[in-house]
DNA sequence: CTAGAATTGTGAAGGTTTTCACAAGCCGTT
DNA sequence: AACGGCTTGTGAAAACCTTCACAATTCTAG
């Protein structure tokens, strides 16, 4: 068992195992190896077990893991054993899929606002909420008992509105603007940046391409 | 100057210093440090040095690096100097909010085709693209010598594509399904797994919570 | 032409993450 | 109760990545 410095990685291979146990519950085993893990992650046994091991020892000799017990002790490390609430900031396209997309549901994460600065958008319904203006973020926030947001906006609102959430107090965003912008030590920010993906795509086949 | 083993991450920032360069091209300077290159990027100069050094030495002692000739470079090095030619799979929600977004045509990814295996999706326009079957993957990029597939269906049709990707040729796929599985060996596959971003938060918010 | 300020490119040091390898523990069988 | 097969948990080793630190180079000013 150890103290706080879980790697990045570790924590990606976390979320991955989560959902791994859930399938293997699913398919109804009752017990699971860091072999079985590993291979279905795509990574090694060790690796499992080393990343287990930074939390405690949840595992049987000779047997495995018990996939309930592991699944719901994993389910805890990354604080999945509570819903969270999300105000969505940005109502367009991007926003709009992030908002229809059951996966964020399903994964404990309810959208309980959603924001925007197009007047014509103002008061919109979606599902059971109504579009509101992007600069009452901190009242909201109080109100709604907001905890992350997710940032579907222009890059070039980004700044703005990161201002907003620092007024608001929130600590964690997902930001999915492709924006260069760096952010306050006490914030928490993750960046999905698609295009920088397909960069990365681009750059292997490249390489593939002049082995030399 | 070095041989083949750049690093995930050195690849990301890569991506983050081309965008950098295209702003700092655009405000006018000609020339820019490593330091300043790693203020926007929120590395160290150092890093910054050693990322580029591994592909050449772009820049000049005691001046830096032209801003211009350091983009092309780079743009060069990550295999933007040409576009790419991308097959869309999936054209759900999530499909067509990456279609309508501007951002990868920008950036030189452009969708030659819109696959769906919904027959109330087929002969849909989707601006000058018709959307065609799934099943005649094979063909389509064959025809259109698509070297890029971007996956956007539900997870339980990622395996059954998978294989058409497989059969059709095609070398890299940008993955938007939460799916498990593990691809062959000469697959470069990369997985945008935005619920996962939200478990990181999720996990990053408990620690900091609890940081016993 | 020299001195000084700036900045690169890079070996070496330092740190972090992954892999290895094995003792310790569990279970079923005889 | 002892054996053999299997699997965990974990120090130690190896691999990998980042930071340091400095010689080498360029430019400007005097």
């Amino acid at each position: 068992m150890s103290s706080r410095k879980i790697s990045e990685s570790a924590i990606r291979r976390l979320s991955f195992y989560h959902r791994i146990l859930e399938d293997i519950a699913d398919e109804g085993s009752e017990t699971v190896s860091s072999q079985d893990l590993a291979k279905r992650s795509g990574t090694t046994a060790a690796q499992v077990r080393k990343d287990l091991s930074h939390f405690g020892s949840f595992g049987k000799r000779g047997l495995g893991y018990s996939v309930e017990a592991l699944r719901e002790r994993v389910q805890g490390i990354l604080g999945l054993d509570r819903r969270w609430k999300v105000a969505l900031v940005g109502a367009g396209r991007i926003g709009a899929a992030l908002f229809e997309y059951g996966g964020f549901v399903k994964r404990g994460f309810d959208f309980v606002a959603v924001l925007d600065t197009d007047p014509a958008k103002l008061g919109e319904r979606w599902g059971t909420l109504l579009v509101r203006r992007t600069s009452d973020l901190p009242e909201i926030v109080r109100e709604e008992a907001v905890e992350m947001v997710v940032l579907a906006v222009p890059a070039e609102a980004v700044a703005e509105v990161m201002e907003l959430v620092e007024k608001a107090g929130v600590r964690a965003v997902l930001n999915f603007a492709p924006t260069t912008l760096k952010v306050p030590e006490h914030l928490m920010v993750r960046d999905v940046n698609m295009v920088m993906e397909l960069e990365a795509l681009s750059f292997s086949l490249k390489q593939a391409e002049q082995p030399e």
